[in-house]
DNA sequence: TTGAAAGCGCTAACAA
DNA sequence: TTGTTAGCGCTTTCAA
């Protein structure tokens, strides 16, 4: 009854008598009471936390991840909400411990980049509202959120073209991975829609990060030796762009004099090496995963359906910075 | 009993006869049962959940703090925890709302950087185990994981007396923050054990951040027009390093072949921009935050006290990367 | 080896 | 306006 009176104090102020109320309250500060959040989630099944799944591995910090997360407590907090972090080694184990997370400690899960097979249905757990950052499939049941990434990618390329960029090199993603495809599909639709048809050898594949970078291109010019260096490196991923850059410099080429390099993704990386690129909106995105999760949560809670877009695709936007400069006038060949 | 028995299968294998197993596995398979985590936290008084709080405001991501707590998640994964985090507006908010986050979500909580004074004691929840990084004072009744900031200071400066280097400015962190008064005393202490005395004008103090970092130098260089460019710049951070090398850039100045800059924590600030700085262990600290903090829970679950130190101190090391050259020999001055 | 019962700390519906 | 009662889903005695 103590508890009673001193939680609705805020809710039923007519049922309480001030002197009750009173003794309630002097009690509770002699006590030094404190309500008890799993007990009262028990009761109220509704522990005002939010899950976050994500593959989170590696010694570097993985910035994509960082970001979107500094979005989501953002906006969490701001929404009386906290929330706490799943560590996935690796998306496979989505199927065994996902369910798991979902036991009454969150209510609701973000998933972070997930890697799930379309019919991930079998195993989704449907009592825990769920939302997704840049999926690679559309998953039954999961509302998506992500940013065009297709259009960022083309217009970086069509910029780079009106700027008289002609080989420009784009050091893409992981093979298989949506959101590299639609930067690959981008750069290809900006030529083509300057009837331009870049060499299939323009087109390199690999992981996201400084290391891929470095390693795909420096093998590229090995292997292009003599040839025309590329007037610009488009990297698929600011990790990418770094690890380009620094081979570039490492070979004695001057970033942008001899050669320009953009990224995609606008993390802390590409602000800090001053690098132009693809912005996402990576703490929007995160932001916006909170709100709409919250809104599932809320209709669940009153037994509505959710009637929201089941994928809501945010706007990217190129960013130009110091390693983008027009292309040089004599051209230089690979060393 | 079902319960019992699927839990029981790990605890105690003699007291269901395998019929009774084989039976309740089954019916929990059909069922898609999955324990509640929330209700058996209750009955169990353990969570499996550690709490973070940090302040985590502003629109660039706090570096540290995500390193720190990139540490975190990574060691409490591994042991069978998740984590979740608690934001603060400001530590003036901790007196109010930290005995809120010990409501029984968490079994113990990591204070990141804590500005409190020493006499927290009164309302801080004596039920919960805490561990902090980087507290601003002792703290009674919560052990402190801190990094050697000083010997840091004290190397770095030393090493860069060493290259010859004469003419250092420190700019320096918030004054009353312990961090920046420890990296000011090694500064200092380098020159003296050199039998030099840099000129008080060459410590300046301010924020953290790039924009702080950038503006002092700036104000700095202004107020010492025509005297001698400085050999090096000693930011507190990375961040203020970043800016620093923003303005002397601005200004045509090359680093590190008319400057050197150097700066502090190696974050992925100073690992990008490939800045030579001192290294603190950030994620080795939230890692090792986590191994105390669970020590100190089991103590507490076994009835214990716990015997551990009150205060751990880890190494810091000096990273020379491109931006920390043998000074100019011909000296400039202020433009 | 199993079942029954009490309780973790709180909420909510119902009587008084 | 107040007190009582019955759960929330699980763990843990204690009997049977």
């Amino acid at each position: 009854m103590a508890a009673s009176a001193v939680l609705n104090a805020a809710k039923t102020s007519t049922r309480i008598s001030d002197e009750t109320r009173a003794r309630v309250l002097a009690a509770a500060e002699k006590l030094r009471y404190r309500p008890n959040a799993t007990a009262r989630g028990l009761a109220h099944r509704r522990m005002n936390t939010l899950g976050v799944a994500a593959t989170l591995v590696g010694d570097e910090p993985n910035q994509y991840f960082l970001e979107v997360f500094n979005g989501i407590i953002q906006r969490a907090a701001a929404s009386g909400q906290t929330a706490t972090v799943f560590t996935l080694g690796d998306w496979d184990e989505a199927a065994r411990r996902i369910p798991d997370f979902c036991d009454g400690r969150i209510d609701g899960l973000i998933l972070l980049a997930p890697l799930l097979e379309p019919d991930a249905t079998p195993w989704l757990p449907e009592h825990t509202p769920i939302v997704s950052v840049h999926a690679n499939h559309a998953i039954a049941g999961v509302v998506n959120l992500e940013s065009d990434e297709e259009t960022g990618a083309f217009e970086m390329t069509r910029r780079l073209l009106a700027m008289g960029h002609r080989r420009i090199l784009h050091v893409g993603g992981p093979p298989g991975a949506l959101g590299a495809e639609r930067r690959a599909r981008g750069y290809l639709r900006a030529h083509a829609e300057a009837g331009l048809a870049p060499p299939a050898d323009h087109l390199l594949r690999g992981a996201y990060s400084v290391e891929a970078g470095r390693d795909a291109l420096e093998s590229w010019l090995c292997r292009h030796r003599g040839q025309p260096l590329p007037d610009v490196v488009f990297a698929a991923s600011d990790a990418i762009g770094l690890g380009c850059t620094e081979r570039l410099l490492a070979r004695g080429l001057h970033v942008p004099d001899d050669i320009s390099v953009v990224g995609f993704d606008d993390t802390v990386l590409a602000r800090t090496a001053r690098m132009a690129t693809v912005r996402q909106p990576l703490r929007e995105l995160g932001a916006k995963a909170v709100d709409v999760l919250l809104a599932r949560i809320d209709a669940r809670v009153q037994d509505r359906a959710y009637s929201g877009p089941r994928n809501i695709v945010l706007p990217t936007e190129v960013v130009v910075r110091a390693t983008l400069a027009a292309p040089r006038k004599a051209r230089l060949s690979i060393a």
